[in-house]
DNA sequence: TTTGTCAATTAGCTGA
DNA sequence: TCAGCTAATTGACAAA
């Protein structure tokens, strides 16, 4: 897409592109500073059942090479006699780190193998609650990362594993920039369409100009009426133009200077 | 080397 | 049944 045009006819004009942002573009969503007492803190039950109750216990378990975590937490829940507690569901879930670990993972081999046949390990899904969801939510507008023990006293407010409050903050960056890299498209999408259209109107005015300069050698005669004939008011600033600013050879300017929009800083030299 | 983050991916759950 | 959402995993990479 041209952004603006040179007179390359030897006609001295020259086109500017001018470009209206879009007003109140926000870039993701709006960032809420949030004071919260300790009062407002959300006490949790955990809600949610990897566990092993008694209705869990027949299902079968994921594939040998699914989730080694799991399959761990799920054979060690097995085990214990409070299946309903989340915590517990997570407390020992391994980092990938940890897992990457030899030793470890000889081991978890062969519990994994041992629990498979013990109980079908099934890998059940954890879904938060609304309102763990909507205290990480408010965590995330105040800020999208967070450090260790910032981590950690979030897991113990929601009852849930660091790696968890960890896993969920990641995927939030990764929705969040997701959704704004659709809206940059959008709105690249539709600077480009208001370029083209102004563009397109441009390359008529100066092929107006161009006939008028052919169809009026009167204007050559009298350069008060070609000065005047080529009066044009930028789209942009709304400044009117003449002849005698910014050109060397006294011939048309349609406007000074070209007007780039920028569509990331909202903004058009002018 | 360790640690944190990201992109890509997998897979379970849910509502239409 | 299937698409969409999302928790979780994996591997790569950068910074300290």
């Amino acid at each position: 897409m041209s952004m603006g045009q040179e007179d390359t006819c030897g006609t001295n004009l020259v086109l500017g592109l001018s470009y209206d942002s879009h007003s109140g573009h926000g870039h993701g969503e709006t960032i809420v500073k949030l004071e919260r007492s300790s009062a407002n803190m959300i006490s949790l039950e955990p809600s949610l059942t990897l566990g092993l109750s008694s209705d869990t216990h027949g299902s079968t378990m994921a594939k040998v090479d699914g989730s080694k975590a799991w399959m761990e937490e799920g054979s060690r829940l097995a085990r214990q006699s409070s299946p309903q507690s989340t915590v517990s569901m997570f407390s020992h879930t391994k980092t990938k780190r940890e897992n990457s670990m030899k030793s470890d993972e000889t081991e978890r081999v062969s519990s994994r193998v041992s629990d498979e046949e013990e109980e079908g390990n099934a890998r059940k899904k954890l879904r938060l609650t609304k309102e763990q969801s909507a205290l990480l939510e408010d965590k995330f507008k105040e800020q999208s990362t967070l450090n260790p023990k910032e981590k950690q006293n979030l897991a113990n407010q929601l009852n849930l594993q660091p790696r968890q409050v960890e896993v969920w903050f990641q995927n939030r960056r990764a929705r969040t920039k997701l959704k704004q890299t659709e809206v940059d498209r959008e709105t690249l999408k539709r600077c480009c369409e208001s370029l083209s259209d102004e563009n397109r109107r441009l390359q008529k005015e100066l092929n107006e100009l161009r006939a008028l300069k052919i169809a009026s050698p009167l204007c050559m005669q009298f350069p008060a009426a070609a000065a005047a004939a080529a009066l044009t008011m930028c789209p942009s600033c709304k400044r009117i133009t003449t002849g005698s600013e910014g050109s060397k050879g006294g011939g048309f300017v349609v406007a000074p200077r070209a007007h780039f929009f920028n569509p990331f800083t909202h903004s058009a030299a002018c």
